[in-house]
DNA sequence: AAAAAAAAATGATTTTAATCAGCTTTCATT
DNA sequence: AATGAAAGCTGATTAAAATCATTTTTTTTT
């Protein structure tokens, strides 16, 4: 169970922020940053913003996971990205003065800061390290959601989904991989049922452990070979 | 027939540029680019850069259009973009500090500036405007691609088409949209075969109007309604 | 601990779109 | 204008994955 106090948060001390944006702030910055974020933990389910909805600033993952997604025509979901500790989330819509074209939702317990829009658009004008930080991740993203797309264009669902577990083993690091079914669909851009199947399969050959809830990857290279290129 | 002397185009006349990113370029800045730019004729089917090579500077299309894909696991083509006059391509790997994950290939003549990585990072530095311009791209880009990844898990090859016909028609104007069946296949995401079907269709329904290579939009509305939200 | 709700799993069936094979038209080149 | 190549088209068949209908298991709530 995480503190709900919402003041134990100190960017000076917070472990998430040394592979952030964040992590080459100097004491100076790391005590402004401190001084204009807030704290606020979030129950698993929470929204933490709304597609359609505009910015108002952004969020700092000090700790849990998110997952932000789409909602197609029918209002099923698709999973975009799945967001960790470090992770600043909801920048995009800010710099594109558009609205948020993605939702993001707790999938389990989280503390997350918040930056008011003008605080960031700030930083960002002033600090040349984090403006850069900022434009590179923008574009290493765009990249990896060109590849996204082409993998939803050609790989079989099979493919997509060792591609997939790759991805969430990376993750959720050594912790077991801790999503419903469900969701793990939304982000293969599947059929529930077609998930569980291959889930199944993968099991009988061995790549994967099923702990009812939890996933352990066991053959990593088997994945590499499944998911292709 | 394009001019191919290379020497024609100057910043302060380009007739694409008050469009794109360069175009709130004071006197001074338009010069600058202009001597820092070149200039060079593409034939139709010829690569400007290729996906695996890293960058050493970005293309601003002045004339013509362009494709980028990326290629899956089979050699086929994924569509991401097609740009147009005015447009800047090539800046993402700059930024990311990768390789390129796309290639460009023009789509027809193309005359097409250059501007080297140093010049144009110069660019980002010291001009704010441009800087703020190029991240709202990169912002709006990511946008988009989470909307094309949600299209391609969730909506029918026949919605897909109906979206891609309304982005197509933005992208050429009032010229008639031009593309080879495979490359309409290629930024659909499907077979050729499906495509060239799907086309019939919406010409006997009177969305489309076919002239061999050539497609025109005939009921935009009906477009809007069957790509869905 | 029981009840209710949510999530996971399974089987049968249908649908969509890919693939394969062959044919025709158009375009580019000599 | 003739030739070859590329692009476009058509029909038949197959394969992949979605959908539908239930059942079982797990989790949450009372």
């Amino acid at each position: 169970m995480l503190d709900k106090s919402h003041k134990h948060v100190t960017c000076a001390t917070c472990g998430a922020r040394k592979d952030s944006l964040f992590g080459s702030f100097c004491d100076h910055d790391v005590e402004l940053t401190n001084e204009q974020k807030t704290c606020a933990y979030f129950k698993k389910g929470q929204a933490i913003f709304i597609e359609g909805s505009f910015p108002r600033g952004v969020f700092c993952l000090n700790q849990g996971k998110v997952k932000v997604f789409t909602r197609g025509d029918e209002g099923k979901e698709q999973i975009i990205h799945i967001a960790k500790e470090g992770e600043i989330i909801g920048f995009r819509a800010m710099f594109s003065g558009e609205a948020y074209k993605v939702s993001a939702l707790t999938l389990e317990e989280c503390n997350i800061c918040y930056i008011a829009k003008d605080d960031f658009l700030n930083m960002i004008d002033t600090n040349s390290t984090l403006r850069n930080g900022i434009m590179k991740e923008l574009s290493k993203e765009l990249g990896d959601r060109a590849v996204f797309i082409t993998n939803m264009a050609q790989k079989s669902v099979r493919e997509r989904l060792a591609f997939a577990l790759m991805i969430l083993g990376d993750i959720y690091g050594d912790e077991q991989i801790n999503l419903t079914r469900e969701d793990m669909a939304n982000f293969v851009g599947t059929a529930t049922e077609t998930l569980i199947r291959l889930l199944k399969d993968f099991k009988d050959e061995g790549i994967i452990e099923i702990h009812t809830r939890k996933l352990e990857i066991l053959d990593q290279e088997k994945l590499i070979h499944l998911a292709g290129k």
